[in-house]
DNA sequence: TTGTACGCGTTATCAC
DNA sequence: GTGATAACGCGTACAA
């Protein structure tokens, strides 16, 4: 439904730039510059004029101008997946303040795990002069993208590990949150315990992969390859992999999903076989979105700090943008376990 | 927990402009220009020539310096209330995806509702000259703002309507989303409704009011003002709404929330006071974000369609931006009502 | 067809 | 203290 109808709209007006402040105040455009940006030569009542002038004219510097002669945009990239998913959007608001804290703007890009939408979104921002990018969960095999992080602006790695090169990256503790959770269902009584992955061309994904394999070594814990099912970040994956653990001639009595979405299917799914959570089989999430916490879900999961992943991830960039040649840092944020509902202690048969 | 290394980084290299490619060829500036513009008066052999040390070189146009002299900076600016609400994000999606498609990026903004944050951030985006503005469900009251309104860049609303400037609008249609939602359950046989209310600043929760009151007066609810909670898009606000209709001494059978996070605290709170949806209580939500769906909630909800409604608002303001005389347009969206299992017929008391 | 010169808005440098 | 001028990188009107 589109509706239509005529308005009166002002001659767009031009914009007011330095000159005018200038030339309405008889001064000069350094001097007028000068006295904008503070500077302690000029005197206060000329100032005074100046800033008057300026607020009756409605002048407001130009970021362009001033970035192509600073050499400096004043804005940070952001590559993400998908904004609308409730699982990965809490990064962009930790970037995002921590960035207009320091008088920073940040171009945003979602790249739905496409290589060339990634390649595409990557250039634009540095065609763009951004200060520093942040890479959320992106790609770093390509050879583009490797020649990109290489020769272009400081990047943050958010996420995902560089194997070769040496980049400021943030990330999780997922060694410690799988371990915690590993012992805690251990500690209820399982022993069979299913494993949901992530994709595996992430290093954090990896990463959690490992700490399952050897702490399910170290408890003692079954049969632990073959409970592994290779997934993605997704409910849909959940479903499969519901169907792929109830197929089992013994299922696990416990899983772990490869994140919040990933174990709400998952739940659906066992539901859907006829297996109940956590009365017949447990599961652990990861992430704990805003409606883990709701009755209905209840989910009990590894807490991933989302939010303050993006706000030291803006600050290693911001940081590195200061000091270009700085030893590069590696931020490991804590995971917590927080248990609510889907898991208790496995049937008893 | 936080690990320093030192690494090898290059001498940031300079970035290579036009001009080196103009050394390189021999050619001049201008001609260079026009054979990266692909402008038709350059010989096919000069332009390879040109091409080929372009690539060699690495050159990439600087869009700040273009930007500067096209008077244009090729980005559109985002307002939204906070990108990590499941219930907003999708906007943003559909405003992306068009900008891209149109050579535009996005500079993004949250604002968290609050006008001042609003009034700073579109302040920023504005010195950034921004070709275009889109305003999700943000404050247009306030002097400062209309100040930008009415001498800033192209804007586009959305899901809030100016009363006073015509501005391009994009919203959903509220009238026939609630108005097809209430028949639907006067059909099932409920007649005392009640009704959760967005902040009533927006436009877009001041029609669905209107709306529902008028409805119901055809319908022959009853007590319809005695059943409207003043309440606001959120999860602790449900809980509220349902202590406040559950402690009503003639409760409704059923409930419209402002949206769907609202409406799941909603079911919560009623199911913690003892009343199950929809057995006791009907309960529609509106949005139908992804998790609506699972079996979990398996929300009935008023769909908008967010992602086409950011995707007109993008198209809206880049065709402003081309000709910015053209006459103010408004698009409403169609909504749809997605009948799941939190409603049912009343019970039969 | 190619080259020269200027302007976009700002800030830094250097005379006055 | 204040003012003139150059420079940032690119596009383009105009001259050759």
């Amino acid at each position: 439904m589109v509706c239509q109808y005529s308005g009166d709209r002002m001659p767009d007006q031009k914009k007011v730039t330095i000159k005018d402040v200038a030339r309405e105040t008889g001064l000069a455009l350094s001097t007028v510059s000068n006295a904008l940006a503070g500077k302690s030569m000029v005197r206060p009542e000329t100032r005074a004029i100046v800033m008057e002038a300026a607020d009756r004219l409605g002048y407001r510097a130009s970021i362009v101008a001033r970035s192509l002669r600073a050499q400096r945009s004043f804005a940070l990239g952001v590559l993400i997946e998908d904004v609308a998913n409730p699982s990965s959007s809490a990064f962009v608001r930790g970037v995002e303040d921590v960035a207009n804290a320091a008088g920073c703007t940040i171009l945003l890009a979602d790249t739905d795990g496409s290589l060339e939408r990634q390649v595409d979104a990557m250039r634009a921002l540095i065609d763009r002069r951004v200060d520093g990018l942040v890479l959320i969960s992106q790609h770093l095999e390509d050879e583009r993208v490797r020649e990109m992080l290489r020769g272009g602006p400081p990047v943050v790695l958010l996420q995902r590990r560089d194997p070769v090169l040496d980049l400021d990256y943030v990330g999780s503790d997922n060694v410690g949150g799988v371990k915690e959770a590993m012992h805690f269902v251990g500690r209820l009584g399982h022993s069979r315990v299913g494993f949901v992955t992530g994709p595996l061309g992430s290093s954090s994904a990896r990463e959690r992969l490992q700490t399952y394999r050897e702490t399910a070594e170290e408890l003692g814990f079954r049969e632990t390859e073959e409970l592994i099912y290779h997934g993605r970040y997704s409910f849909d994956v959940g479903l499969e992999a519901a169907n792929f653990f109830a197929g089992l001639r013994e299922p696990p009595t416990c899983i772990f999903a490869s994140n919040d979405m990933n174990a709400i299917g998952l739940i659906q799914g066992l539901s859907e076989r006829g297996l109940s959570v956590p009365k017949d089989i447990s599961v652990v999430g990861l992430d704990d979105i805003a409606l883990a916490r709701i009755k209905a879900l209840d989910l009990t999961t590894i807490r991933l700090e989302k939010r303050a992943m993006g706000e030291e991830a803006a600050r290693l960039v911001l940081r590195r943008v200061a000091a270009p040649q700085r030893p590069t840092a590696c931020v490991i944020l804590p995971t917590r376990l927080i248990v609510r509902g889907t898991t208790a202690q496995p049937r008893a048969d």
